[in-house]
DNA sequence: GCGTCGATGTATCGAGCCGATACATCCAGA
DNA sequence: TCTGGATGTATCGGCTCGATACATCGACGC
């Protein structure tokens, strides 16, 4: 995916180890919990991304001393560091145009517990702007098209556009939430410090 | 994507050709408004597939000769060949459980004016399966988390959960009307020879 | 005439994702 | 005791995508 997305598995990784260290096996399996329908990470993705974080210091093998372990069976437990907390921090902030697209935007959303208001605003308006942009671009498309479609692709865009509209709608609800809560309590942050 | 996904961007591709010769950049725009909201073929998937498929002697260039072409703009059209029909029919009978993926589903759905009623019910009865079980297989999941999650990750399976139901709801539409279709005329084809 | 901008057009590359797979242990039930 | 399924780590090949390069064309202003 050229760059870019590698970044997204960081977030969600980091994002999940800041709650409570946890191994591979787990960690996909939390993950695909979290995310739900939205996106699943592959072995194949999320272990070179372990590895890589690991070079990169931003998490730690936790000693196997503690009596979690159940057998006596190898388990690679990982926990942040406090440079992982402070690249979570950046990833959190520096959210940009890369975090409204389909495979970035439900993992922001997933720890919007822990970004900051005006951040979730900014996500949600751009998720938003994006999915209009594409209902645009596919509008005109289809109204340029002079060939009459048959009526199984015509039934097809129906139900993409909607689904699409619908995703929009769901995004109008949640902005005017967001806008409501700052507005009663604009110095309320809702992160601060948990767990 | 190991191996089968391919399958789906050749499927797209002969689909297409198999209506009207077209060259690479046309192709993809074609493509791309034909699955709207759906999907979006790159170049980089486009071009490589297009190779494969003349050293396969799937598809052919279309000679130059005639006046379609504009200026002196070098441009390649492709057309089908009778080899590349019999494939297209192949791959539109024989759609698989790879079928109702997500990267696929909207291609065979695309093009099931070409489909054989039989196979149409089979693909659309194979996503709905395909979808359920991954409902259940995420709700369970969530009824066996312990921890109480956050009001945005529930919002976001809430979300996830129900744009899911309402697909495998206008999949039960679908395959209702296909059913009274072929109880009402069971000999009709509704392809036998189009164009 | 001339520059420039956007659409049209073909093509490739590196980064990186995913399904499949291999291998191993543990536990519950037949 | 054996078998199957969950747990667990790890890798590989095939493939996709975004970015990019390069080039031509028509339209526009000046």
């Amino acid at each position: 995916m050229a760059g870019g997305q590698r970044r997204v598995l960081e977030l969600a990784v980091l994002g999940s180890l800041h709650e409570t260290p946890l191994h591979g096996y787990e960690l996909r399996k939390r993950l695909n919990t979290l995310l739900g329908m939205f996106r699943a990470f592959s072995y194949g993705s999320l272990y070179p991304c372990l590895r890589s974080l690991l070079e990169q210091g931003l998490i730690a093998e936790e000693q196997p001393a503690q009596a979690t372990i159940v057998g006596g069976r190898s388990k690679i437990v990982y926990k942040l560091t406090a440079e992982g907390k402070e690249r979570l921090q950046e990833l959190l902030t520096q959210a940009g145009p890369s975090a409204w697209e389909d495979e970035s935007f439900g993992v922001h959303f997933a720890f919007f517990r822990h970004t900051e208001a005006e951040v979730r605003l900014r996500i949600l308006e751009g998720r938003r702007s994006r999915l209009e942009e594409r209902l645009d671009s596919v509008r005109t498309a289809l109204a340029r098209t002079r060939e009459r479609l048959d009526s199984y692709t015509l039934e097809l865009q129906r139900h993409g556009l909607e689904s699409v509209e619908r995703e929009v709608r769901w995004l109008n609800e949640l902005i005017a939430t967001e806008r409501r809560a700052s507005e009663r309590g604009p110095a309320t942050d809702t992160t601060s410090s948990d767990e």
